[in-house]
DNA sequence: GTCTATAAATGGATAGAC
DNA sequence: GTCTATCCATTTATAGAC
């Protein structure tokens, strides 16, 4: 399939992608302010005067990186059938997993968006976009059956949290490779989540 | 008393804090690289050589701002006598105080640390210093009075989840003025620890 | 569509006067 | 202890050839 989707494209597609593709995982790794433009050509491999072709700006680059291609994730369950516990169980995982593996978007949105107000707009965007998951659980507050919490705060907090928890293994282990969300952050989440503590 | 103080301290020493000050709240806000030390010395009222006399480089200054001088901040509460609930829920409540009260240090270390490996050993010096909320923690999980968790993750998630929250609300209004934990903030934060929503 | 070459501005850092 | 003036490397961005 992406066989397929490789012989469709044109060639400048294709150098745009790779462009996004570079951009993003270096902005996410050193900063925006910290990534030249110098560095982010050479290692898509194209000259900047191409680069410049394709982004007006390296703001409008930045602003590319972030958008929303690979944010939807969401699974189709009948959440209705779930009791409360399983609701907010499988919210929280995909949440988990939604972040994850957005990881550099979330990342670059949340620290980038209070230096470069042009982001805002994005981290909105992302922030209050609802999965039928969260839609089913506002739902449920609202005829009573969940406690009422502000749930977009919620969530900002535990994205932050499981962003942090991120960085604090990538900072223990700089070469580290995550495949997959590492199992003790997920249970030490979960855990906060939970209130597993709170015995 | 801080007019003894000022009288004792040379006038080194006073501009020297004030470049910290000043470079703190500007790394804080605009982040490091995006912070040039032509602006830390205008608004810190010196030029750049001066700047330059008292710190050999910018890094040594970033160095500087995080310095934990106002990190320490625990009470000596007889942490014995409390409950497991009371515990927790003061040992909560002291380190979200803890870091809104440093969050310019504890949010430049949580961001640029990944960045600027030179900063790694000052974020592991915070977020190992124990407290004694935390050593009776540790303490009571040793002889099972509490769930066993990874504490250190468990306590970077609760940081990374209170700064994202506080930067959230920047996003929206960025002329907001925190002058002590936001109620909605710590409410949020303490329904999630406590796994309120989880009924 | 992509490159080489370069403009124009700004960055961190320092020498030397007062 | 502090400043003015300046150095040199680097940065974003573009013009024009292929």
């Amino acid at each position: 399939m992406t066989e397929v989707q490789s012989v469709k494209k044109k060639k400048g597609t294709l150098t745009k992608e790779k462009i996004i593709k570079t951009a993003r995982n270096l902005f996410y790794k050193k900063g925006y302010d910290a990534t030249t433009t110098a560095i982010i050509a050479k290692e898509a491999g194209v000259s900047e005067a191409t680069l410049y072709k394709y982004f007006k700006s390296k703001m409008t680059l930045l602003l590319s990186t972030v958008e929303p291609e690979c944010i939807p994730f969401m699974e189709n369950k009948n959440y209705q059938l779930l009791t409360n516990q399983e609701l907010l169980s499988v919210w929280t995982n995909e949440l988990i997993d939604k972040v994850f593996y957005n990881r550099p978007q979330y990342s670059i949105i949340f620290n980038e968006s209070t230096k470069h107000p042009e982001l805002s707009e994005q981290y909105i965007a992302n922030i209050y976009s609802m999965s039928n998951a969260d839609l089913e659980l506002v739902n449920r507050m609202d005829k009573g059956d969940l406690p009422k919490i502000d749930l977009i705060l919620f969530q900002v907090g535990i994205i932050g949290s499981f962003l942090a928890m991120i960085t604090h293994m990538q900072i223990y282990d700089p070469t580290i490779k995550l495949e997959k969300v590492p199992p003790n952050i997920r249970n030490t989440l979960i855990c906060l989540i939970e209130g597993k503590f709170f015995v």
